[in-house]
DNA sequence: CCATCATGCAACCAGATGGTTGCATGTGAC
DNA sequence: GTCACATGCAACCATCTGGTTGCATGATGG
C-alpha cells in the first residue's frame, strides 16, 4: 500500500522555465557539474546552483561529489509520480466531465 | 504546428496543496462559488480567491459570473498538456538511461 | 608548494507569494 | 426600499524566491 506522496513540491520545483531547461540538459542521462550547467545561461553560477539545490530538495534530481566538482544527474522517480499523478487526475475530469455532458447537466 | 507552450505556470500553479485540493474539489465537474469551495479550508475567503486567481491566470479554471457569484469550473486543456510534456520528458528519461545502462557508461 | 579551478557559504536586495483585515459594491429576496 | 449575502478591492505584513557580490575552502596539476 504505497502510501501516496504530495505531488506539490514537485510540481513547484517544475514550475520555472529555468529549472525545466537544466532538466532538459540532464536529460541526456549523463552528469553534469555546476559549471557546466552554468554555460549558456545568463546566470551566475550560484544562482544556477540554488535552482539545482530546489531541484534536488524535491527529489528530481541527485548530487554526488566527485573530486573537487559535484555533478548533478537526474532521479526520474519524483516525476514519474507527478506524472501519474496528472494522469490519474485528467483521467478522472474527462471520465467525469464526458458523463456529465452526457446528462447535459452543468 | 501546434506552438509548444511553456509548461511551467502550469506546473507553478500546481506546486501548491491547497490549490491541488481546491482542483480535486474541482474535480466533480460542477462549478462552485467561492464561498462554497472555502468551507473546509482553514483559510479566509479572500486567500482562496487569491489561490483560484492564480489557477484561472494559469489556464487551469474559468471563472464565470453568475448572479452574485462567481463560479469556477475545471478547464482541462493546459492541465493535459502539463501531463502530456511529463509524459514526453519521463519517456525520453527511461529511454535514453535504459539505452546507457545498456552500454554500461555513466 | 603554489596557482588555479570548482564549489560552498553568507549577506544582501527587490519583488513575488500567501496570508490577513477592513471596507465598498452589486445582486437577491422579501 | 432595504437587508443580507457574495464578491471585489486595497492596504498591509511576513516570508519565500530568484538573483547578485564577496570571500573562504578544498582538490588538481605542474
Amino acid at each position: 500500500m504505497r502510501r501516496r506522496t504530495n505531488p506539490a513540491p514537485v510540481f513547484a520545483a517544475l514550475g520555472d522555465t529555468t529549472r525545466l531547461e537544466l532538466l532538459s540538459r540532464l536529460g541526456d542521462g549523463h552528469s553534469h557539474s555546476i559549471t557546466e550547467l552554468t554555460e549558456g545561461f545568463d546566470l551566475t553560477r550560484q544562482a544556477v546552483t540554488k535552482h539545482l539545490r530546489v531541484l534536488d530538495k524535491a527529489g528530481v534530481v541527485k548530487c554526488t561529489r566527485v573530486g573537487r566538482e559535484s555533478r548533478f544527474s537526474i532521479r526520474p522517480g519524483s516525476v514519474s509520480a507527478a506524472r501519474d499523478y496528472l494522469a490519474r487526475v485528467s483521467a478522472q475530469w474527462d471520465e467525469t466531465i464526458g458523463r456529465l455532458r452526457e446528462v447535459l447537466d452543468e
